[in-house]
DNA sequence: TTAGGAATTCGTAACGTTACGAATTGCAGA
DNA sequence: TCTGCAATTCGTAACGTTACGAATTCCTAA
């Protein structure tokens, strides 16, 4: 009863057609040497009967299985985790799809070791290339990868002494200008947040900030960079300890929109309305708090789907060329948006591109 | 150069320790037949000659691919889909891969045909079972998929002659006990945001709001259930026009936290601070109303990380057992959280569980 | 007619794994 | 020593596809 109109193989397609499976098979990829009207007529056979290639049977034949394979931190704890990876994950969905591979996702738990997520998601032999984020500084695994002649694209740079593929978001940049405009307007003590530990994107946050800062001859206070900005609660925790300095910070640099969200919170809990008394910078704005009436908070915006769309193309131009040499796209970081706290409330200057 | 130290397979293994492949592949897994002293000796070469079965010749051999697929709606226009997803997301990948899965993520782009959605999905043979969402009135996914005899799970019930496994959520229900509430607050004429058309959770949603008017013998105005809102700028407009009528809404209830934003936002610009003098209720609550300084905001907590699990312990359960019952879980709506709008400010007497 | 060559088509052998039944070994009891 | 049985191990044949070289057909020109 069940699977009763079992999909056609190539062999039974073929046997009914009168045709041997070598000819059906290049027929159906429009081989040069077949014979147009076969062709036709194979594919049309083909169609009738629901045939439709086994993609397990390719890929042993061929050796590639049309699967990319992301590696990404996910939590399963907190409601919501960091919301950009959800365009990351459209962005690269809909590109491989478009491409006709399938992107399948794997979780690395907070606790467990980068290199060996990535040496057992290789080790299910399923995928044509691989996807990591989260880099840290002196990553094990570019190392290991290359070795393994495993096409990757990293998502971030590493210090690593070895040439990868890699998108990146220059997070030193998009630092350096907040805080450059920060400083212009005034502010002494910025707050800057990151997310925290050994992973470059940090690393290369609190380098920008510390540019800006020596550009203008400012000293720039370490006490103020924070660390493990991941949601919201961490976040105004920490913003909360700095405001009880004797010398709190004016402004603050914000990681995500949870991070603004936790900063926002912290402010509140001190009686500082933000942005008016308080300025804020953030990433990522999904423009809710200008919804919720709290406009004057600028950003960086950051496509996260078209990053999510460039690892796929890297990758797959790792894939398909690996001889090239890799591909590595940063994406500058666009203007500031949203007008600063003392202009008009609801007037917004700059747009979203 | 590249590929130096290329894996061994079945057979390599094999002649090295000079067994044949069939007492090698037996004891990888334990097989009962097999020399205990062999089972040993075979293990440790596995592990220092680094060998990994090979994905591709299991699945050729055995039929089973270990892998998942999930259709899920996806869009790369907004910068932010609804954050529901995330969750979701990560619940389907953590639990499949602590069973030994994989998750590949398929997306169903907004003007694609379900049907040929799953179709193309399925023709591409690389999947053990299906889970699929958004379902629609008289869903022609499901007749498909039971013909074809292929496991899937569904995210929403259907009304579909067949039975079929799925995961829902209680959204008649949870519209209902909003309602209701509301109702008992003395509100009368109430607004319902819902996600739009045909969908199955937009039905159950529609008639458990007008259930709880019927108990209460008060009239509801189908003029006041809005449709697609599924971003903040549609759900704003669609509160904007409400307000304007001769006799407007004194409470809305929100489908998603998007809907939440749009709202507040309309009622901003009308001058109507929320939630004070207008009742809101939502679901997926984030907190961020509570961070952002709008407490009284009630809503309906929904688990998605379970919900995803809870998809492909079921899919499982139907690859598994295919001639058990199908798989039906609805999760139901626990207690409104949040405190109502006149109470004390920052107290918060339902905590979420 | 027939040879020659181009145009098609075909058969076989893999890719790496597991299922099945047959073959071999070891050991106890006659 | 030989039989019988259990304990191990082995060889072969698939799963569905593609690559390769060989075989066949068809057509044209001598």
């Amino acid at each position: 009863m069940r699977k009763s109109a079992s999909r056609p193989n190539l062999r039974q397609l073929a046997s009914t057609l009168g045709l041997s499976v070598t000819t059906v098979s290049r027929a159906l990829k429009n081989g040069p040497e077949v014979n147009s009207k076969t062709i036709k007529r194979v594919q049309e056979a083909a169609k009738t009967m629901g045939y439709v290639p086994n993609r397990t049977g390719q890929a042993l034949r061929t050796g590639r299985t049309n699967v990319l394979a992301a590696i990404l931190p996910l939590e399963t704890q907190a409601y919501l985790s960091d919301v950009a990876r959800l365009p990351l994950i459209e962005g690269m969905t809909v590109a491989a799809q478009a491409r006709g591979y399938t992107l399948s996702i794997h979780s690395a738990l907070p606790d467990a070791d980068p290199l060996e997520v990535v040496q057992k998601t290789v080790g299910l032999g399923a995928c044509d290339g691989l996807i990591i984020t989260r880099m840290e500084r002196n990553d094990t695994r570019i190392a290991w990868l290359d070795e393994q002649g495993i096409p990757f694209v990293t998502f971030g740079r590493s210090d690593s002494a070895r040439q990868h593929a890699y998108v990146d978001i220059d997070n030193a940049k998009i630092a350096q200008i907040a805080t450059a405009q920060l400083l212009s307007e005034g502010h002494r003590r910025i707050a800057l947040q990151v997310l925290g530990g050994r992973d470059m994107a940090s690393a290369e946050r609190i380098s920008g900030f510390f540019l800006s800062h020596e550009e203008a001859g400012i000293h720039a206070d370490p006490a103020l960079v924070g660390t493990d900005h991941f949601d919201m609660e961490t976040s105004s925790n920490a913003l909360d300890h700095l405001l009880l300095l004797p010398d709190p910070p004016t402004a603050m640099i914000c990681v995500s929109e949870l991070g603004l969200l936790g900063a926002i919170a912290a402010l509140r809990r001190h009686g500082i309305s933000a942005p008016s008394d308080f300025a804020l910078i953030t990433r990522d704005n999904t423009r809710m708090c200008d919804f919720l009436g709290l406009p004057g908070i600028r950003y960086h915006s950051v496509d996260m789907a078209r990053v999510g769309q460039s690892l796929v193309e890297g990758l797959l131009g790792r894939i398909d060329h690996p001889d090239d040499g890799p591909f590595q796209k940063v994406f500058a970081p666009g203007p500031l948006f949203g007008d600063p706290p003392h202009a008009g409330r609801d007037s917004r200057a700059g747009k979203k591109p």
